[in-house]
Formats: structure tokens, C-alpha cells, sequence
DNA sequence: TGATATATCTCGAGT
DNA sequence: ACTCGAGGTATATCA
């Protein structure tokens, strides 16, 4: 029966993969998932263990009656955690069932779809030429014209780093060498852009724009929203 | 007493806040830090949680007898994670302690150091200037002189990818602005170095050097090492 | 399988 | 408090 496995142990971890790291021992919890996953928390951080191995992976117990003794977790790539169970001072197992998974609203594919569906967000007269327009190095997120007609290729970002400006120049240089698109300029949209962008941006004559995303969903038809 | 409680339980979940995000009902983990942070858990995924509430955060509970009933999680920024429980088929509480904490070996700011020490890894006669030189843009990992004195940026990452090349780019061209150490080229090194990456480097006139990190090591004064 | 882009990215260091 | 960079990033999509 698939489950997870809660157990409460003082142990030292060791673990040897793409880094080498260790852990002295203290009291763990030690989260054993039906998928074969192992992971090791400390009393703080919501999200991130302190130690862990990822499925696919496989576990060797050689324990003792009282639950002391190693624990051994390789995967394909031959990383490998080794568990040193101390002592134990909790052990339990709880059947889940699958899980209905997660339903998000408001990622970077929502917001491009509602500027796709509002082009006049970026000024009068523009119309979309294409959402996703293919190059060769991947899609430019939404390619419209402006009112005068010239070509204008838009990042959609949810939060506008420095990373976003330089994607959006690689598509720009290519762009460019079309001469049934070129001159080809650039919009930089995003929820919030950081300084550091929006440095970068200007000083390659990219325009930034910060859209407020409560205010374009409020524009659409409620029906087409999530919740 | 700081400690981890463990809660099995039917629930379903909302969370408003970066986004929102829906769970429908399930029976899944709940895991509550002696920090506050509450995260939710369904048995697969070693790693992350379905939903979650960082610390710094505080939790109210509604709840029953047979505790059922609803947990608020809310934090600084209004963030707001709220846990609608139908039935407990578990809840335990466990004292870990304080945790020692991680130990790490290989990661880039070790192969950073070994490379200062190591210039002549670069070459016969180069020297290094200064760690972490500082620019507007940023601090450049390495910056050196060749055996003719020529300056050279360096910038190591443990695993090349396109975005080094994009960054050690950007501090190449402010460097080669200052006439004192212009001209300036550039060397990227990594242990392991993507196609795509080499190729963009090639492309900008940038030198790939991969470095044996163990190799680099060895050389080492072994009571330096960390193991 | 590899490359690319997203993430409630998390987390830690430095200012 | 905020910014910035690294991460065993993880995860999804697409070639």
C-alpha cells in the first residue's frame, strides 16, 4: 500500500552527489514518501529539507530491532545519501491516496494571455500579430504592431529581472535580420521590474511597462476566469 | 518547547497571495515548524510541498474537539494560506533541538578559492589581480594578467550555462570602457561547460577553460579541506 | 535525451 | 529592509 513514512530519529546524514555534504547528528524528521523519496527536515523552513534524494531512487535499510543503523539512498546517477540512525523515536505510516493536484491562478501564462486579449494595454492602435511568434531560438512571448505599424516584440514577465532584457535582446538581434519585420523594437511587461532591468532595458532602447494584473482580469469576462 | 507537530489529515486548501492556488480535498501531511512555517504535503515529490507558508508567519486555529475546522496562516505581507480540515487521522508533536547544520563541499565559492590560488591553472606566468573586483554591474570573479600582462576577466560557475556567458559579457564591455585595463578579454571557467554556452563564448571572443575541481583539490594543502 | 523558461522558486550574504 | 546571486535549484514543455 503506497504511504508516507514520519519517523523521528537521531542520525547523521552524509550525503555524496553533485556536492558533497554532511550533516553531524541531531534529532530529524525523516519523510519517507510512497514514491520512494527520501527526505531529512529540521525544525525550521517551511520548505526546503536540510537533505534529501529525489525519486527515482532506491533505499537499503540495514537496521537493528530497535530501528538503529544506516540507511542507504542511491539513485540512477549513483548520488548516494547515507542515513545513520542513532536512535528512533517515532515511526508511523499513513495511507493518502493520490493526491487532486494543485489549481494556481495567476502565473506568466495568464498575464500574457490577458495583454494577448488587451493589446491596447501598451497604447491605442495596436493589434497582435501573433502569440508565441516561432524563431529560432524560441517563441517570442507576443509579437504585435503598433498604431504607425511597426513591429514590436513584448516579453511578459511576472517579475522583470535582468535575465527577462537579455532573453528579449537575443529575439530582438534575430528579428531584426528579417527584413519583412525590421526595425523591430521592444516591450518589456511585467507585474514589477527591477531596477537593475529596467537599467539594462533603457540602455538598449528597450520600453519598460509594469501591468497590474487585478486591473486586467477585472476587464475580462468573469466566466473565462479560473475562480 | 520549540517542535515539529505532524498532522495527517482531510483538508482542502486555499492560498492567496504571490497567486492564488486552489486544493481540492484530500487526505495529505501537515507539517508544522517550530518556526511557524506550515507546508503541505501529498506522498509524492521528495521535495516540495503542495502548498506552503514561510516564517517568518503566524497560524490560527478554528477548530472542534475532534479537531476539525479551519487554520489561517498569515504573514507580513498579508499572504494568506487558509487549511479547511474535515477529519484528523493523526497529530504528533516531537522535540528536535537546535540543528547543527549543513556542511558543504563544491560549490562555486570553493572552486572560486582554488582557482585564486591556483592562477596558473590559466596559464604559465598569469597572476591575480583581485577577487571579486568590484564594478558598477557587479563584483568580476577573477580579474588577471597573462604572462604578456594583458588583463583577463574570469568568471567561474560550477556548471556553464548560457547566463554566465551573458554576465561575464556584460562586465567585459564595462571593463573594456576603462583605459587602464583595456583591453580586457575574458575566460569562463566551469567544471563542466553546455555546448550552447561554448558556442556563445566562442561567438564573443571568450575563452572556455573546464576544471578538474578534485584534481584542483589534490593540489591543495590537504588540511585546508574541508573532509 | 537535451535545451529552455518558469517558480508562491528558496536561501543566504551583503549593503 | 532590500538586492543580488547561487542552487544537489525543481519542474514543465518542447525539440
Amino acid at each position: 500500500v503506497p504511504c508516507v513514512r514520519l519517523v523521528i530519529a537521531r542520525c547523521s546524514v552524509d550525503y555524496v552527489g553533485r556536492l558533497t555534504a554532511h550533516l553531524p547528528s541531531a534529532t530529524r524528521l525523516l519523510l519517507v514518501k510512497a514514491d520512494g523519496s527520501v527526505s531529512i527536515h529540521a525544525d525550521d523552513r517551511a520548505y526546503k529539507p536540510l537533505n534529501w534524494m529525489s525519486p527515482p531512487c532506491t533505499t537499503r535499510e540495514d537496521v537493528d530491532d530497535a530501528g538503529a543503523g544506516t540507511w542507504t539512498v542511491v539513485n540512477k546517477a549513483a548520488e548516494q545519501l547515507v542515513i545513520t540512525i542513532e536512535e528512533v523515536l517515532h515511526d508511523s505510516s499513513h495511507e493518502l491516496g493520490v493526491d487532486p493536484g494543485l489549481v494556481k491562478d495567476g502565473v506568466e501564462a495568464h498575464l500574457q494571455h490577458l495583454l494577448a486579449t488587451h493589446v491596447e494595454t501598451f497604447g491605442a492602435g495596436w493589434r497582435l500579430v501573433r502569440r508565441e511568434y516561432p524563431t529560432a531560438i524560441g517563441p517570442v512571448d507576443l509579437l504585435c504592431r503598433d498604431a504607425a505599424g511597426a513591429t514590436v516584440a513584448v516579453e511578459v514577465k511576472r517579475r522583470g529581472e535582468i535575465d527577462g532584457v537579455e532573453q528579449l535582446t537575443r529575439y530582438l538581434e534575430l528579428l531584426n535580420r528579417d527584413p519583412l519585420l525590421a526595425p523591430v523594437r521592444g516591450v518589456f511587461a511585467a507585474q514589477e521590474i527591477k531596477a537593475q532591468a529596467r537599467v539594462l532595458a533603457s540602455d538598449r532602447g528597450i520600453e519598460c511597462l509594469t501591468v497590474d494584473y487585478d486591473a486586467l482580469r477585472g476587464h475580462d469576462d468573469p466566466g473565462l476566469r479560473l475562480f
